[in-house]
DNA sequence: CTCTTTTCTAGACGTTTGGTCTCGTTTTTA
DNA sequence: TAAAAACGAGACCAAACGTCTAGAAAAGAG
């Protein structure tokens, strides 16, 4: 007795192959346009293979980015919240050239609950968490009054992230990581 | 010779059947779930009439929202920005029945550029040019720092309203819209 | 009043996609 | 060797999109 399941494993090269074709697979087309039979037939595999393992497409592909980007989530302690803020933000922005695929994503968690579910706790409350821990140490210090709103904060943050990525409208680059962290600061004390 | 174009005319009260259908199909079923076939029956209209108007199902519902909501963005004008900025943001937060509306348009803009350009012109940037108003009075009246960043300040503002609006994490009432109006305060001095 | 033009409802039609199902095969454990 | 589970390939159905056709209706022009 084994703690191996019974049957045929799971082929770990054709999952990969299936998270690499996505990936691919949005490189050329946008979102929109991304269909199973793409990736599937581009990772040379069924289609069963990919809808028994991925509930939608947006499964897949958030399992190909989580797998991709540096899944631990750098959290900078340079010793002051305005150094902190800097060096998380400029890292955060830097990241920009994933906005098809994370407008993507959005778009298809703003159409389907469950996966929103997935979505958020698989991504965006991870990037909130660390966050919170620049802002908490910030807090110990000190810096931050004791009446402010950390949650509010960290949707000031996020929120500004996300409405330059969405609308395209302004520049998502580091000096403008520098002003919103500038603005952070004032606003904390 | 009139100004009326050759023909039968285009039927007004078909029009308002239409719109009034997409907002009932709305309450009904989730954005996800609307189809054109829908509309049309309910509005006992045929599709081709949507069709010949309409580029796509999120241009239907645009229409609808933009006649039904207050057109006219009500601009405060209290004396100062504290005031104006409360007045303002409660009075969009108190707005939030609208949501899954805004949520399915928001991801019809992330997922069809023609569209998005729609949205952000006829109803994006028309709020940001209201707030965009309370600002520059508040500068000229000398309660913004002339170095601060108003296009930084607009985005502060309807970012943490969408980023609340799409994770849906965090309440979006009045008492949000006032601690958003005194953080916005303490920013721009 | 008749002709032309345009919109109207109604619904058939072809296409695409999603998602399921079947088939025969392969890889593992018991 | 048998049972179990995954595999590739692809058939299959249902749903929705968007186009098209047909005939009726509503306007102006002559």
């Amino acid at each position: 007795m084994t703690d191996r399941r019974l049957g045929r494993p799971r082929s770990e090269a054709t999952r990969k192959a299936i998270l690499v074709a996505a990936l691919e697979e949005l490189d050329e087309r946008d979102y929109a346009a991304l269909t199973i039979d793409g990736i599937a037939r581009r990772a040379g595999c069924g289609k069963q293979t990919i809808y028994r393992w991925w509930p939608s497409k947006a499964d897949v592909v958030l399992e190909a980015l989580l797998e991709r980007a540096d899944t631990t989530i750098a959290i900078p302690d340079e010793g002051s919240l305005s150094d902190d803020l800097l060096a998380f933000l400029t890292a955060t922005f830097r990241q920009r050239g994933q906005r098809p695929t994370l407008i993507g994503l959005m778009a298809h968690a703003l159409l389907d609950p469950v996966f929103a579910t997935e979505f958020k706790e698989k991504f965006l409350f991870k990037r909130r968490a660390a966050l919170r821990v620049i802002l908490d140490r910030a807090a110990a210090r000190g810096e931050i009054a004791a009446d402010a709103d950390i949650e509010l904060l960290m949707d000031v943050a996020y929120g500004v992230l996300w409405y330059r990525l969405l609308l395209d409208h302004a520049p998502l680059d580091e000096p403008a990581g520098s002003r919103l962290a500038k603005l952070l600061v004032r606003a904390a004390r």
